[in-house]
DNA sequence: ACCACGCTAATTGTCGACAATTAATCAACG
DNA sequence: CGTTGATTAATTGTCGACAATTAGCGTGGT
């Protein structure tokens, strides 16, 4: 009947080591490892009660996600983000997400974007109900923007943006507990880049992604900015307890 | 003197399995494994005198380097490249190396600079001896290029285009044996995007790079359309050879 | 009191063997 | 003769144990 949807609740992920690589996924992403956790192997063996062999290839495969950082004759620890890497990643996203945005004008079909502008329509809603909290609206942004590297139809883009990069930016959101963008600006963004891969205007989609996600970096760095001086005020307050 | 330079000739990678995914590295962009060749665990230890422990680790880096295809329980082989994949290749490296140009500019320092001229003139040199030949100007061109992403300063694009993508071009111009850029051309285009980036001209350095590997992609795919063509006659000539 | 050296404990790297799954061959039947 | 079924061989997945390297700690000397 179909081809990639599995015949019932258990998908079966094939292999041990890629079932404990998805739970620790889970569990970087969600922050139930903090930042800066160390990870040692015999641990996380006995943990998940499985031998060292598929846990070091789940723990490769963290590395090369950029989830933890490891050396050699070491260790590994879950991965310590900085605003420097936040404002990196961004500019990788601006790069690629727009280049997709182009894509997704020129390749995606009517299928496609009816289901972008279903997303859009489900999104609105929510952020409806809940104004100003735009909690699921992370989801909503995240899959929005997922749909149209989808729709690039380019295998290697789609690979590098959800495969690679999509789990560091939901660690970002966690980690710095900052969704990215107003809801109100983000929902005319997101429309207007709708209207104009429907329109198949790849230069107006790929300048209007550009401008959608660097506004959101700015938006970040500001909240970001101000975190920072609040946090150095409360150090301030409290250096008369040291250590 | 340099930053990225080992201090001697042996900066010692630190294990086997580091070691090992060098050699394969190596021998798969340099063609020594032809392009579909079943890679089996047993059979590299045995060759490379390793267990199949670090073995695999270094399959799993391959894998994720895009060199290597792997299925559950069946097995690996060696990348089979596709004109669709090529296309799509020079999409992302688009994409990410006009980010990449206009961060040169803004980041690059003089020194930076001053190396990537020097590059220039050298590659210029040895185009000069052997005019129309471009063969070493295939290692000067990926060596400009790589200076030009190191200059942007973005360590996650540094890895993304150098320790991942990289080799994948390396790959294709093997397979393909086809010359990226006429020499004539491209050393006009790199002068100008060097140019734009000592400027400080961010706008300027990424419209340039852009253009520039977008006429790549054009010419590869002109020359790919050829040899389709050459191959589809020959074949239909060597038809009377069957099996 | 401070620095240097050696030792110990823990973790990572590596190895060989066993179990599970897959693909292919061969035989029997329609 | 084609097709289906089971058996067999090979490869991958997994495990536990051993070796190598590192970091921390304690001791001794200056």
């Amino acid at each position: 009947m179909s081809l990639t949807i599995e015949n019932s609740e258990a998908p079966e992920v094939r292999t041990l080591a890629e079932r404990v690589f998805n739970q620790l996924q889970d569990a970087i992403v969600r922050g139930e490892l903090a930042p800066g956790t160390k990870i040692t192997e015999p641990g996380l063996s006995k943990v998940y009660g499985i031998s060292r062999g598929p846990l070091r290839e789940a723990m490769r495969r963290l590395e090369t996600h950029r989830l933890i950082e490891r050396v050699p004759h070491v260790g590994a620890r879950v991965v310590k983000l900085s605003m420097q890497e936040l404002i990196e990643l961004f500019d990788v996203r601006e790069a690629l997400e727009s280049m997709a945005a182009r894509l997704a004008a020129r390749h995606m079909t009517a299928e496609e974007i009816a289901g972008l502008r279903h997303v859009l329509a489900v999104h609105e809603d929510q952020a409806d109900l809940k104004s100003g909290e735009a909690y699921y609206q992370r989801e909503g942004d995240l899959d929005f923007h997922y749909r149209i590297v989808l729709g690039s139809h380019n295998r290697m883009l789609t690979t590098i943006l959800c495969d690679d990069l999509y789990y560091l930016v939901r660690l970002y959101r966690t980690q710095f507990s900052a969704s990215g963008t107003r809801p109100q600006r983000a929902f005319v963004e997101h429309h207007r880049i709708v209207d104009a891969i429907e329109a198949g205007d790849e230069e107006l989609s790929e300048l209007l992604m550009r401008r959608h996600i660097s506004a959101s970096r700015e938006n970040v760095a500001n909240r970001y900015a101000i975190v920072l001086q609040q946090e150095k005020s409360s150090t301030l307050s409290q250096q008369r307890i040291p250590s």
